[in-house]
DNA sequence: CTCCCGATAT
DNA sequence: ATATCAGGAG
């Protein structure tokens, strides 16, 4: 099955079962999100939402509070995100850039924010979809990467190559669903290490591309 | 391409 | 022992 053809049975079976897709990260404002999404490389939801949820209460009010943060407490704050020396330096400069640049308030262009340091496409389609409601682009994680690829959907490496794949194929008024939907997919049952196919809900259109028989 | 960080599954 | 986990920077 060509790729432009699975992507209406991709969209119909994954709204049946993800109806109301949407990211796990807990967050009240723009900002929050973005700090959110940063934290959350390489670490689950979970856990971020147990750091952010005393983080915000410490640092209340915006970029400035974490920005001006004590970068040894905060690194301490960070800890259980994992990679938190390189995380604390770079939510405190994205901060700061915010301030500095944007009157302190996340911008809501694509160009804008991937000026951010530690933002990239990924991370600001995150903040563009769910906070905004904009249709800027699709997210790719390494699941949406991984399913894409597995599915036949793309058979480029580089995200911002899927990315692009992908919206080509993709309906423009289907990408803030189809990124957390392909994400929930990729995590529960498209399983980087052992992909649980006899119960995928594509298993009849999934070549099954670089899946161990 | 490597590094950042550490836990858990294989 | 190695791969992977909601990546991005140098």
């Amino acid at each position: 099955m060509k790729p432009a053809a699975m992507i209406p049975v991709v969209l119909e079976r994954l709204r049946e079962k993800y109806p109301d897709a949407k990211y796990e990260l807990n967050w009240n404002t723009p900002y929050e999100l973005l700090v959110a999404t940063i934290l959350a490389a390489q670490c689950t939801d979970e856990r971020v939402n147990r750091v952010t949820a005393t983080l915000f209460q410490k640092y209340p009010g915006g970029p400035q509070a974490l920005a001006d943060a004590d970068t040894a407490e905060l690194e301490e704050d960070l800890k259980p995100t994992g990679f938190y020396k390189q995380k604390t330096k770079t939510v405190q400069a994205m901060s700061r850039a915010l301030l500095d640049d944007f009157k302190g308030k996340v911008p809501s262009r694509m160009e804008d924010l991937v000026k951010l340091p530690g933002v990239a496409r990924k991370t600001a389609n995150v903040v563009l979809n769910t906070a905004f409601q904009q249709a800027s682009g699709i997210i790719v994680d390494t699941h949406v990467a991984r399913v894409s690829q597995r599915l036949g959907l793309s058979k480029q490496e580089k995200p911002e190559a899927i990315e692009a794949d992908l919206m080509k194929l993709v309906p423009k008024e289907d990408w803030t669903f189809f990124g957390p939907a392909v994400v929930l997919h990729g995590r529960y049952t498209c399983i980087a290490r052992k992909p649980k196919c006899a119960e995928c809900l594509l298993n009849d259109v999934c070549p099954k591309l670089g899946v161990a028989a």
